[in-house]
RNA sequence: GGGCUCGUAGCUUAGGCUGGUUGGAGCGCUCGGCUGAUAACCGAGAGGUCCGGAGUUCAAAUCUCCGCGGGCCCA
């Protein structure tokens, strides 16, 4: 017969769960959790990957928490779940990390350090920290294939996003033209609106009314559309005023200066603001008209130094974001400088001008002021302005304007040559695919990110860099024809020369095609592109398809069922993924999508780097624990909400569920042991145990169903509280303190059996249970539990079924019943407490009175023998059921419970305080026995002094004493025995003075072999 | 500035969709009790403008609107 393993009341956690890495590690356990569901229902899951170029912050180890726990839960339903890891490698946040190491701050320095090189230092450092990740990844438990991960700077990986762009450049929607961008004219370089969004200060800038001169207005003077801006030097660039359609613009006749008069077009509404109220300057409306009305005027430039090209200039149009909170109702647009004002342009066939060069000074043809950064133009633009009286009012405006985060120069919108996906012409495929997804939380399908997709604009696929995947277009420099290589053979048939074995720049630029126009060369385009393609690309690039996937592994795994990423990731990753594949493949490219809130420091601050707020979880995994940091995670809140990360929270979730869980575990493992108790060795059924085990299971079943229905809508939360709830309260605190004594009798019976099979099933189901959430003291406990006396079991909990509620063993009415008595049991004590009768002391009887509504439930509390619960946790002699109140005047306290009453009855007679001078008398002795540390089994001899009606209550309950506390004897001392004898050498007597009942009892006990 | 979201006791939170007795619980605090699995547990108590205001209704923590504050994303 085998035998349990016996425990430590008070484990290391820390170091059971290495060891349990290391069992999983030599039985790779993981890999045959994955094989043996082969051939099964798939559940495919995508690894959003990160980039290791930093060390893992602690929301990614939420994040992956969150995964293992989907996986491991999806795998033990018996689906095929492979995982796959994976390395985001490219992008603007690497380049920035080697640029602050090489000490190098622009493009130009990077070209002279040399492409090649600076590109080989960003590709060492992707894989920087891959040790820590690696290490974080195993440590928390997340079971993901790291041995072949797919890395998005392979050949392979590139070819397939060529691939792609081929295809999208095929429909054409692959195109280039401008973008403004935030631009730092210093480094030259664009910013990302992350980094824009770091860098706002509140400045002080000029705030001028411009006056701009109609053509062909009829009236004598001249007429003048009024505009505002904070920005001069942009007027430059003007080639459009805007105005609303909609909103109600007047023609008024102003006085200036000295007594000229000049006729002004402005916004009806901006007319107190701009003019002053007509009581403080004169001013005369000479018509009202709607926006609409000055739909294609025409007006004078103001200036002639730019060139134009592309279209029409100087021309009124109409424009929805033309606001009346401040200015004139008339808007200055300057294409260059605004990402509006571009989108203004281009819808209305407008042309552009760039009369700023990159480093934001004034290009040659702006004569006057070439060479001059903008920024310094202000103040002479100002003064032409006023010397040709075109400046209307001058002021200046306090407002927050962003600056670069590395240099302090103030940024420049700046329109760039950029290519594009035509995302707004798939806006309705978006949406479509869209319809198909699962957000968890729901909201977000139709909120945040529906939102977006509504107003979806196109993609500004390149970047001006160096380390990304190449823009895979050529361009003639004869004829300008355009072509886009869709793979490396296509690469090799048209290239001039040699193809190189590294796709990245800079060898790729220095290959060259011949133009199968007009036999010119082609040259690839300077560009790599946005790094959120590549993640995009992840469902097809991942498997090299399609250029390797005869085996078919890209459609097999495709849609994904399932992803999950922290809820910044909605226009990230969630947006690239359906954004290519909807223009590739017109399917969504997966089909629920869970998004995680934040990791928040105990203030309630997001951690950063920045703000040296992050907490090293390796301090958490060495100190509680990953199963007490994973419990922390999932018991926290809803999965979607932010969580406030406080080590404390860990502390105590461990103390009340992990805790509780082992112990009761060591409760089974203390008695299986002493009894050499073996379940396989007996089978009760269920429906011939005791109420309480049947009780037990049929909370434990329903909670089982309870658990799988949350899982399965990603209500983590209420899934581990529940199963919390069930190991704390149902089990802990009610089926083994009421079980207790059964345990505890000495000699072998059926009751005790019953007790022992039911214990022993609760646990090795909620093992499993509670294996996706806790993998590794669950492992650790089935180790024991089941493989300790069982081999032809699944060597691992891993690899075991997710329990499936078993119906028959589900009884309703057993549950309510017994919350009836539970609450019952509430309402006696209370009543104790409030007569001042301690729960040690004996009573005679409880009576209870149940409401027409509770009848059935207390009926079947008494079919049950339910009471028998009552009264030994009430301590009374007996429990009543009776339809009507005891007879009023004597004794009973009554409280009562829902729907019922309980009346206790607090008279005490001699036999009554006797009996509870006697089981204080051992709570006594057990406390001494503790103390002593003895083993349970071990027996002992009582010696006693006290007064003499003490000494009767003993003598009449002496082998009740004995029997409680293991005693062979007791017996009364008249010669005093040390206080502490066990200290005096060999003695082993410990003796100890009390005060029971208002009596002096002087107890000793000692040891017997 | 815009969109989405959250706001309940000192702290962490349940309830909110579907309005209905005194708004539950845990930690911490005070008092009492229980205990040979448990650093656990049980009872009582102190602690709430359910962020504020308005509205709908016989009735609002819950529904609507307007604010305020935190978070994320976008400008």
């Amino acid at each position: 017969m085998s035998q349990f393993r016996r425990e430590a009341q008070r484990p290391d956690f820390v170091r059971l769960e290495e060891e349990i890495l290391a069992l999983w590690d030599r039985e790779k356990t993981f890999e045959r959790s994955v094989e043996q569901r082969r051939g099964r229902e798939k559940f495919v899951f995508i690894e959003g990957p990160p980039t290791a170029n930093g060390l893992p912050h602690p929301g990614h180890i939420l994040t992956r928490a969150v995964k293992d726990l989907i996986l491991r839960y999806k795998t033990m339903r018996g689906f095929y779940a492979p995982r796959r890891a994976g390395w985001d490698t490219h992008g603007l946040p690497v380049e920035i990390e080697v640029e602050k190491e090489l000490g190098l701050n622009t493009k130009g320095e990077i070209e002279k350090f040399g492409i090649e090189r600076f590109n080989q230092r960003c590709r060492d450092s992707v894989f920087r920290y891959e040790k820590e990740w690696v290490n974080a990844t195993r440590r928390v438990g997340f079971w993901i294939d790291m041995d072949s991960p797919y890395i998005t700077f392979k050949n392979t990986y590139i070819e397939s996003v060529w691939w792609s762009l081929k295809e999208i450049w095929k429909r054409g929607l692959l195109y280039k033209g401008y973008k403004v961008v935030p631009f730092c004219p210093r480094c030259e370089t664009t910013l990302s609106s992350h980094e824009v969004a770091q860098g706002y200060r509140d400045v002080e800038d000029p705030s001028i009314y411009v006056k701009f001169r109609m053509k062909s207005e009829s009236h004598a003077s001249p007429v003048y559309l009024l505009a505002w801006t904070t920005t001069p030097w942009t007027l430059i660039g003007n080639i459009a005023l805007a105005v609303h359609p909609q909103y109600t613009y007047v023609k008024v006749r102003v006085k200036e200066g000295e007594g000229e008069e000049s006729i002004l077009i402005l916004a009806e509404a901006r007319l107190d603001d701009v003019l002053g109220t007509q009581e403080e300057q004169e001013y005369e409306i000479l018509e009202r008209f709607k926006g609409e009305a000055l739909a294609d005027t025409e007006y004078e430039p103001l200036f002639e130094y730019a060139k134009i090209t592309g279209g029409d200039s100087h021309k009124v149009v109409t424009a929805d974001f033309v606001s009346l909170e401040e200015g004139t109702g008339i808007v200055h647009i300057a294409p260059a400088f605004g990402e509006v004002d571009y989108e203004v342009c281009r819808r209305h066939n407008l042309g552009f001008t760039q009369p700023v060069d990159t480093k934001g000074r004034f290009k040659e043809e702006v004569t006057p002021l070439a060479g001059v950064f903008v920024k310094d133009a202000d103040d002479t633009i100002i003064k032409w302005l006023k010397e040709r009286g075109v400046l209307f009012k001058e002021a200046r405006y306090l407002h927050s304007y962003p600056f670069c985060w590395r240099c302090g120069s103030p940024l420049l919108y700046y329109a760039r040559e950029s290519w594009f996906i035509a995302m707004s012409a798939l806006r309705d495929n978006l949406i479509a695919n869209n319809e198909k997804i699962r957000w968890y939380p729901s909201h977000l399908k139709y909120g945040r990110f529906g939102n977006f997709l509504e107003n979806i604009e196109d993609w500004a696929l390149s970047r001006e860099r160096f380390w990304g995947t190449p823009l895979n277009i050529w361009v003639c420099s004869s004829c300008g024809a355009e072509h886009c290589v869709g793979s490396i053979k296509e690469l090799r048939e048209r290239a001039e020369g040699p193809v190189p074995d590294d796709l990245h720049r800079p060898y790729i630029d220095a290959v060259e095609l011949r133009c199968e126009n007009c036999g010119g060369k082609m040259k690839r385009v300077k560009e790599v592109i946005d790094c959120w393609y590549d993640s995009g690309s992840a469902p097809f690039a991942q498997w090299h398809y399609p250029f390797e996937d005869g085996n078919g592994k890209f459609r097999e795994n495709y849609p994904a069922d399932f992803i999950t990423e922290a809820i910044d990731q909605t226009r990230g990753w969630f947006y690239s993924l359906l954004a290519v594949s909807t223009a590739i493949f017109d399917e969504p490219p997966y089909l629920n999508v869970l998004s995680l809130g934040h990791i928040l420091d105990e203030k309630g601050v997001k951690m950063s780097k920045s703000r040296g707020n992050v907490v090293d979880i390796n301090t958490i995994f060495n100190k509680e624990g990953a199963d007490a940091l994973r419990w922390y995670f999932f018991t926290a809140g809803p999965p979607y909400e932010d969580i406030r990360f406080s080590e404390r929270d860990i502390v105590e979730r461990n103390k009340k569920f992990m805790n509780t869980f082992w112990n009761s575990y060591f409760f089974f493992i203390t008695y299986a042991t002493i009894d050499k108790f073996s379940p396989r060795a007996k089978a009760i059924p269920v429906e011939n145990r005791a109420p309480i085990d049947r009780w037990i299971l049929s909370r434990l079943n329903s909670v089982n169903k309870e658990v799988i229905a949350a899982i399965e809508s990603f209500d983590i939360h209420v899934a581990a509280r529940k199963l919390e709830d069930f190991v704390v309260n149902d089990l802990s605190n009610w089926y083994i303190r009421r079980s207790r004594r059964r345990f505890w009798v000495p000699e072998a019976n059926i009751d005790k059996d019953c007790a022992y099979l039911t214990l022993y099933e609760v646990l090795v189901k909620l093992c499993k249970l509670l294996a996706p959430f806790v993998p590794f003291i669950t492992e650790y406990i089935y180790q024991n539990l089941v493989r300790g006396c069982d081999p032809e079991q699944p060597d691992s909990v891993h690899l075991c079924d997710y329990p499936a509620p078993v119906e028959s063993q589900i009884d309703i009415e057993l549950e309510e019943s017994m919350l009836m008595v539970i609450k019952l049991v509430e309402a006696g004590r209370r009543a104790r407490s409030e007569a001042g009768l301690k729960i040690r002391q004996p009573l005679k009887d409880v009576v209870i009175v149940c409401g027409e509504a509770e009848a059935g439930k207390c009926e079947k509390v008494r079919q049950l023998n339910l009471g028998e619960i009552l009264r030994d946790e009430l301590n009374v002699h007996e429990v009543k059921f009776a339809t009507s109140a005891p007879a009023a005047g004597i004794g009973y306290k009554q409280v009562s419970v829902d729907g019922a009453a309980l009346f206790l009855n607090t008279q005490l007679d001699k036999e009554l305080r006797d009996e509870g001078l006697v089981r204080d008398i051992v709570r006594r002795v057990q406390g001494m026995r503790k103390e002593l540390e003895l083993e349970y089994t071990a027996e002992i001899r009582i010696m006693y002094e006290a007064a003499e009606e003490v000494e009767e209550a003993i003598e009449k309950f002496a082998s009740y004493i004995c029997a409680e506390t293991l005693a062979v004897e007791i017996s009364r001392v008249r010669e005093r025995e040390s206080e502490r004898g066990g200290e005096r050498g060999e003695e082993r007597i410990y003796g100890k003075n009390w005060k029971i009942a208002g009596k002096n009892v002087y107890l000793a006990i000692e040891p017997l072999n």
